[in-house]
Formats: C-alpha cells, structure tokens, sequence
DNA sequence: CTGTTAGCGCATTCAA
DNA sequence: TTGAATGCGCTAACAG
C-alpha cells in the first residue's frame, strides 16, 4: 500500500501539500520550479494518491457498478468486455454484479454499491419495477439501463431493436414457408423478452395468422438441460429453485410434444438455443429437416454448430460501450439525448429449411 | 448517495456517533436499550454508512482486484464467476481488469488497483515475471495466483494440473494409435502453456516417440480466425498487432501444411479449439476421419459441436471459487497451506479415431 | 456502559 | 505564486 502520503511528498520538495495536491491535479498554476520539485518528489517517493482518502475529499470514486444477471451468458459477457474498455479507458474501475435475475439479490447489490458511493450505475435490471433502483436514481446517481428497460426511471436504456429484430428471424420463417411457428421465450418481466414476443405476433399478425398461444412456450433462462449431464463446468446454477423452474428443456418438450408440432422455432436467447439443440439431440430431431431453428443473439460457436444456426446478431460488445459511453457522459455532467436502439443484423446460415407444403391441421 | 450520516443518527437517537460505530461493527457492548434506539435511528433515517469513509478510518476497502486476460474467454468467465460468487458471499466486491496478456496493461491496472487500496488481488499473470507484481506483494497486500504460476511471488497458486491433463490427452491418443500428434500451443511466456506441453512431451516420451519440433504450433490465443469473417460480436480483437501475430488460424496452417500431416491435433485451450474447427472446415478436413481433435477445457457447447469434441475439462468456476476463497483466508490473517493442483477430468466424446496403421513415414 | 476526540489522506477555501 | 487550516464520514483509543 502507499505509505508515503502527500505529506511526505511535500515535505520533501519543501513545499505545502496544497501545493502538491494541486500539481497532480492541475487544479491551480505552479511555478515551473516548484513543480519540478514537486513531480520529482513524487517519482523518487513513489508516491501514489490514495484513492479512497481523494474520494473521501472529493465525494467522487471514479468506480462505477455494473450490475448484469450472469457474467456466464456470453451476451453479458461481451457486453461486460465493452463496458470494462470503455470505462477504463477513462480512468475509471468497474465493480461486477450477477443477480441471476433474482430481485432480491439484485437490492443487495443496489444497497451495497450505493454504500460505496459508486459514481454511476450500468444495470440490466432483473424486473421492470424497483424501489431501490428509483431511490439511487433519486439520489441523483447517474444510471444507464443496459438490454432491458425499467419503469419510472429517468435514465437512458441502450438496448437494440428487440422488436424489429423478433420481426425479421419470424418473417425469415415465413417466407420459407413455415405457418407452425413455435416461440421459446424467458421471462415476461423482462421486457426484452416482452418486446421479442411482440415482434414475433407482428410478423404472423401481418401475414394473416393468428397467434396460436399453445406455440408460446416460456422458460426461465436458466438451466437449459436437465443437470448431472455431463456438459462443462459452469456455475451450480441447479441450486436454487427460482432457477431450476420451468427449464428451457422443459419448455420445449410441451412444444415438441405438441399434437400438430411447429415446423419451426424462433429462440429468443442464446442460452435458450443451447438447451434446444441438446433438447433435438435428445428427442434424435434432425434440424433443419425435422424442424427449422432461429435464435436471437449470435455468437462465435453458432457457425460450427451441426447446423450452423441462423440468427439475428445483436452487437453486444458495441452495447456495452455505448453504455459505458453514455455514462461517463452523464456523470460529468453533460446532458444526453435517449439513444434510440442500436440495429440488429440478420445472418442466414443452415438451420431454417422451405417447407414446401402446409402441414396438414 | 447517503446524505445522512452517523452524526445525523447519532443526534437523533441521543447518543455519540462512537455508540452509533460500535453497534454497527458490534465492537463493544451496548445496553440493548440503547442499541434498539440506534437501530430504529438508523430505520427511519435510512442511515447507511459510507464505505469510503470507513476505508479511510480503518484502511480496509472489502474491495479485491480481479485480473485476467480476457473476460471473453469462457474460461475466465467461469473463473470470474466463482470468483465472484465467492467474494460476495464476504461481503466484498470485485474490481475487474482485462489485460489482454498485454504486460503494459497489466502493469497499469496493478498501478491503478494499489492506489485504490484494494485489499487482496487475485491475477492470472500475463507473463511470468513482473516487478510490479511483486512490489505489490512486498506492500503486503493478499495475492492469489490463478491458473498461471509467477516465479518470486510469495502468493499461492489456484491452477489445475496442467501436465498431468495434457498428458492423459496425449496418451488417448497414443493408446488410438495415433504417432504423429501434433500440438497447438499458446505463448511460452505462461505457464500453463509450458506446463501442457510438457505433458505432452510426457506422453510422446514414454510411448518410445521423439519429439518432433515441427509438430508444435506456437500462437498467441487471439484471433482465432482471419477477420471479416462474420462471427459474432467479440471485441475488436484485431486492434493491436500484438493481438494479430500469429494467430492460431496461421499456426495451424503451417502444421496442415506439412509434408507427412499430422494424425491428431491437442488443441491447447477453448479458444484455439474454436479457431482450429473453422481452419478445418475452411480446408474442408473432416473431423475426426481426416483428423483427430482433443482439446484441453471444456465448455458448454464442445458436445454440440459436428463431432462433439473429445476434451479434458477443468473445474472451472470452482477454481475461482477456491482461489476467492483463499485470498479472503488471507485477507482475514490466516497461514494457508499452498494449494494442490485440481484434478482435470477427461471426456471422450467423438472428435478421436482410432487408426490402424502407422502412417507412411 | 457510553462520550470525546484525534486522526485516516486528501482537496480546497481563505489569506497572504 | 504559495501556505495554513478546515473538513469529508468514520473508527478507535482514551477517558469516565
């Protein structure tokens, strides 16, 4: 730890620690000399700012939160990478949160950090409405809401077009013919995936279908495989109840199982499009033949999968950094205009096939 | 931020903020009576200590650095993940650094993490020897090594048993029948990489086979593929020409290349394994009839890979679970004994086949 | 059983 | 162009 203080430094160079002080923060004009004094000081002292002590000072602690349900999903993951350039980049440090979506545990956090008088806050909110987080807001913290929206907070949301974005992977199914189109979807009190949904009963609504509800298969996030099956080395995410119900393996036997079963599936998320893919092996489904698979989010494995999965790519890494952008503008101050959702991109690989005829209802 | 302070509950609960301080951290006896009156004080006043006030006071910030090389790559995911975990069920918050096995970098954030008085670190070293790393340590603050070893710092290491695992993959092979096995390696400067190569060296060894040099393939772990190539939304890898030079795409080019090729490839790490299975469909090389795959590290997503590839895996999150769990051991005073590597497991999947013959050499 | 008070290391106002 | 002195909010002697 630093143990020489500015004291020393100033004792040193002979001069008072307001002077030093105000060297290293450029804070007021200093002779050439005495600077010179004052910066060699420093380097033969290895002296080295005690960033609490300044915080203390100056009620500021250039470290901001960044609160996401799981580290784990590589959507956060890569939004987290972009987060961590961009704030670095600016001299400030980034504290990391996993909620698992649990409410609960995200006050926790909300509670802790604005105990250490974090400087901003970048948050995926687990619901839509929270207490606390309209509390921090009010306290006047600078907020950025990341991926999903939450109600009465004045903060900007950087997210991308969830709905436009449903709309294009359903069309997509359409036009290859599908009309039994299934929709495997999270949790309805995010509105990411509410926005998803919507996308997906515009684009069946536009073609003159009407939304089948028993094709709407909902799911946790989490857990997308019944556990002890021997995949990699990820949390214990079987350890709670909240997380285990109902599973995305779970979700999808009712839409398989389905009387009249869908020629095709739209998957909202990429931990979703996991489980589906170990779900078909297991139910020995071939896709595309026996069933078509769209999902929401890309990712580095999806070409190398057997199919290669077509998907509507969100630019995750860039979300984050223009959250952490937006953030460090709002916390020195500047006004910011609402970003308006950053655009998606469709790449068509080998997991949707034509379906030539109706299937027979 | 909290605008009431200890003195503002202090007031109103009638007694001095030493009383306040002490039934907060418990540290002395106070009459229950009174204690009830700070609580409800406290309630109502919606008091909640500053964390940076108390780090100045008592010179302990319940922070700890976490650095790794890249958040991206699932395996520090993992890690973090447990790290986190770990950390928070203390009560501790986690400051997060990627260096990108950029020693600069590295160097910056440790400059950067001691002056925010971090209380304990825990490092995935990008090289092996770092001046600052170990001035850090001579100041007395907790250091937990992960995954990679630092020669001169005094701080226990959380790895698996990185020759003992490239070993067993390079005896699976050998025991198919395999003789010329190459190796994808990453940068010699960690060393983990040596560790794995030197088991497979082991294996070469005892099955009466010398080792061929033109068999291993050096890369750096970045950029697994010739860019513009529309995968996913990773960071933009690319930048730094550190980054660039070579990637595994080109290293394995050369090893493809070779006069007599290669039998069976052991792929060092998840990252190059991504970037090995897209050269092998760009050469359009089946796996595993042309070419045997095994991969050190498992993930997700290795067993629904076209084959699902055969690997040896690591506890991952459990080796940050443990390495948090150390550091907070140090942190609180305690003598820990250096841990043992953790056992790695191997799993046969489909990536392997067995060959008969040895092939012409 | 509880209160007074002196720092923790820095930034900053007021003076000079 | 620079110093002296005060305070940020809390903890922990020391005193009673």
């Amino acid at each position: 730890m630093s143990r020489v203080r500015i004291k020393d430094v100033a004792e040193y160079a002979n001069v008072s620690t307001a002077t030093v002080s105000h060297v290293i923060n450029q804070t007021r004009f200093v002779s050439d000399e005495t600077r010179d004094r004052v910066l060699a000081a420093i380097e033969t002292l290895h002296y080295q700012p005690s960033a609490i002590a300044r915080g203390l000072a100056t009620n500021a602690t250039r470290t901001i939160g960044l609160i996401v349900s799981d580290i784990t999903n590589p959507f956060f993951t890569a939004v987290t990478r972009g987060v961590e350039d961009e704030i670095n980049r600016h001299g400030f440090h980034t504290i990391l949160s996993n909620t698992d979506e649990d409410p609960e545990r995200e006050d926790e956090y909300l509670r802790l950090l604005s105990a250490r008088q974090i400087d901003g806050l970048i948050i995926a909110p687990a619901r839509a409405h929270s207490e606390r987080l309209l509390s921090i807001s009010e306290s006047g913290i600078p907020i950025v809401l990341i991926d999903r929206a939450a109600t009465g907070v004045p903060a900007p949301l950087v997210s991308v077009d969830n709905e436009g974005g449903a709309y294009l992977a359903v069309k997509h199914l359409l036009e290859l013919g599908h009309r039994r189109i299934g929709i495997l979807m999270g949790m309805e009190t995010i509105s990411t995936h509410v926005m998803r949904l919507n996308g997906y009963k515009r684009a069946l609504t536009e073609a003159g279908l009407t939304i089948d509800e028993t094709l709407i298969a909902r799911t946790d996030n989490w857990l997308y495989l019944p556990h002890a099956n021997g995949i990699a080395s990820t949390p214990p995410k079987a350890l709670t109840n909240f997380q285990m119900t109902p599973s995305t393996f779970n979700a999808l036997q009712h839409l398989l199982d389905l009387p009249s079963r869908p020629t095709a599936i739209f998957v909202t998320n990429n931990q979703m499009t996991l489980g589906t893919l170990f779900a078909l092996k297991e139910r020995k489904l071939r896709c595309p033949d026996d069933i078509s698979i769209i999902s929401f989010d890309d990712h580095d494995w999806a070409p190398l999968f057997d199919p290669p999965i077509t998907v509507v790519r969100q630019p995750t890494y860039h979300l984050g950094q223009t959250a952490a952008n937006l953030l460090m503008r709002l916390i020195h101050g500047e006004e910011v205009e609402y970003p308006s959702p950053l655009p998606v991109e469709f790449m068509e690989r080998e997991s949707c096939r034509r379906v030539e005829a109706i299937p027979s209802l």
